[in-house]
DNA sequence: CTTGACCTTAAAGTCGACTTTAAGGTTTAT
DNA sequence: ATAAACCTTAAAGTCGACTTTAAGGTCAAG
């Protein structure tokens, strides 16, 4: 019903996205026309919204192919999904306290480089952190 | 004075990652013996413990390698890396902002769906959202 | 009959920071 | 003399989700 240029308008994904998605058998057989261009119904289109959803969630294409295999095969996938979300959910947490330690780091060195006047440090203070500890130890390593 | 794998138990880098670091320039010229063997001095042990604070900062190759050579040239790097490091802080604001709206959102749909008794939505209403809006646009579409 | 707008595939390129592999030279100990 | 433990380079592989390129087939309009 559908060629791919009329899929890309409907879906807003890029003709050779939709043909990737298809390589890596996110949709199952797409029906050929005589001609061998690829012809797209409802359920085609309704698959690559769908990709485009999970995608933006933060899904991985195996997740999603997963999902798809799944509903295909009369599985229901929520509870594939479900469990998914709630790993991504405790992913996203720990990225957040990640960063949040990355940037109190930052700023602390900003702060305490900030106090020195000129340039300070074997490069750059900033980065070294006015530390002298570790010189020692490099001393000993070299001889 | 060392030889690289004397660096590697001094910095803890991997033999590989201390030549990758040298061909992509940013241990300037290391000495070398005369079996060609790569020769480190502090000064390069320095660099290398500088480059590697400085990737866990979150700095990348090429910034680095840009303090590394102004140090070299006699130029102080510490305006730049502030510079830098103000940015890196701004961006990982702007990250964990993005990743609370994404927590957000996930748990929204998680509670959402969990409403839900059975399975919903034309694959998944978990990510399907259980909107229906879309339905008419891609009826027309397709005729 | 040719131009332009479609469509196809396979393969390579992209991003960054490595790691791995292949093929070989050096040095030290046994 | 040979094995072990170093060292060297260039090139390819890795991760994921694409994008781009090259080379070519199809089809309707002018």
């Amino acid at each position: 019903m559908l060629l791919i240029k009329d899929v890309c308008r409907i879906t807003g994904l890029n003709s050779s996205t939709i043909r990737y998605y298809d390589s890596k058998g996110l949709l199952g057989e797409v029906e050929r026309s005589d001609n061998n261009y690829r012809v797209f119904g409802k359920k085609d289109v309704e698959k690559l919204l769908f990709i485009k959803k999970a995608r933006d969630l933060g899904f991985e294409l195996e997740e999603i192919k997963k999902v798809l295999i799944l509903k295909e095969s009369g599985v229901p996938p929520c509870s594939y999904v479900s469990r998914k979300i709630q790993e991504k959910i405790a992913l996203i947490k720990k990225e957040i306290i990640r960063l949040e330690k990355e940037r109190k780091k930052l700023e602390d060195l900003l702060q305490e480089a900030q106090k020195v006047t000129g340039c300070r440090g074997k490069i750059c203070h900033y980065i070294e952190g006015l530390e002298e500890e570790q010189e020692l130890e490099l001393e000993n390593a070299i001889k």
